[in-house]
DNA sequence: AATGGGACCTGCGCGC
DNA sequence: TGCGCGCAGGTCCCAT
């Protein structure tokens, strides 16, 4: 135990999918908020001041970040980081910040920890968060992939983990697709042979895929937007499992810390 | 370029 | 049983 998940990809790409339902073409009627520290720009008056009357127009998911399209040529930028969750629709009780929308009921956001952010800008793309966002794995092709693993020394796990290497990817699928491919979470990305680099890359959207066809992962805070739990922890080889028998090899799974983080592998499996 | 550590946060697990 | 400490991690920032 003691593991946590954030919202990597497939969990924010299902929120997104869950909001284009409900929410397009609703008007945000009043914003309540009940903690400041979650607003990162402007200040906690403007930003209501900003939010109330728009449209949503559409929403748009980079990486693990989600934007909010709004009339009048503005942006809400939402990060969940660890313990961020939106609802709806929500009660307002529990949550940092509360959208009231015209239809009457409320878009929640909760966050436990108050590590997420949120802004209102002009001009998202200009943010540096998403200048120096890399791409996603869907962006890219196999040779494309294995181009960049080739001129980075560091170690695997850390590197897919980088959001500006590539973004969507977080401490938990990192694990679950390093497993799939058979490597070692301590391997540079330069040892890796052209075999194992083509291996990565399709385990990588392999495990995304599934994980978002189950609505991602709840190993501790993350919940779908109508406050579910997401499926696929029931699916994960490795993560979460430190002890546990390998799935394929029955020996038990390992947890090292790496870069500061939980890691999990299967210490015969992966070389 | 790569790596390491601290800060931001709070709730939980652990030890005594 | 109860209390207090340290850990967990995505991202940013700073130092080496």
């Amino acid at each position: 135990m003691g593991s946590f998940n954030m919202p990597e990809l497939p969990e924010v790409e299902t929120i997104k999918r869950q909001l284009e339902k409900v929410i397009l073409g609703k008007k945000i009627v009043s914003v309540l908020v009940n903690n400041p520290k979650v607003i990162k720009e402007p200040s906690k008056e403007k930003f209501k001041k900003e939010l109330e009357g728009v449209t949503i127009k559409n929403i748009i998911r980079k990486g693990k970040a989600l934007i909010f399209e709004l009339s009048g040529g503005k942006f809400l930028v939402v990060h969940l980081r660890m313990t961020g969750q939106l609802v709806y629709p929500g009660s307002a009780k529990q949550s940092k910040v509360s959208f009231k929308l015209s239809d009457g009921k409320s878009l929640d956001y909760n966050d436990r920890r108050i590590l997420g952010e949120l802004r209102v800008v002009r001009d998202w793309q200009s943010m540096k968060f998403f200048k120096q966002m890399g791409p996603e794995i869907y962006d890219l092709s196999a040779a494309e992939f294995s181009k960049m693993l080739c001129q980075k020394k560091t170690k695997i796990k850390p590197l897919l983990m980088d959001q500006t290497f590539i973004s969507g990817v977080g401490n938990l699928y990192a694990a679950e697709a390093l497993f799939r491919a058979k490597i070692h979470p301590l391997r540079s990305a330069i040892s890796l042979s052209q075999k194992e680099k083509k291996a990565l890359f399709l385990t990588i959207t392999e495990t995304l895929n599934e994980a978002i066809k189950h609505r991602g992962s709840s190993v501790d805070q993350y919940v779908t937007l109508s406050g579910k739990k997401g499926n696929y922890a029931d699916y994960h080889r490795v993560y979460d499992r430190q002890g546990e028998p390998c799935v394929i090899c029955k020996s038990p799974v390992k947890r090292i810390s790496l870069g500061g983080r939980g890691t999990y592998f299967c210490g015969r499996c992966q070389k």
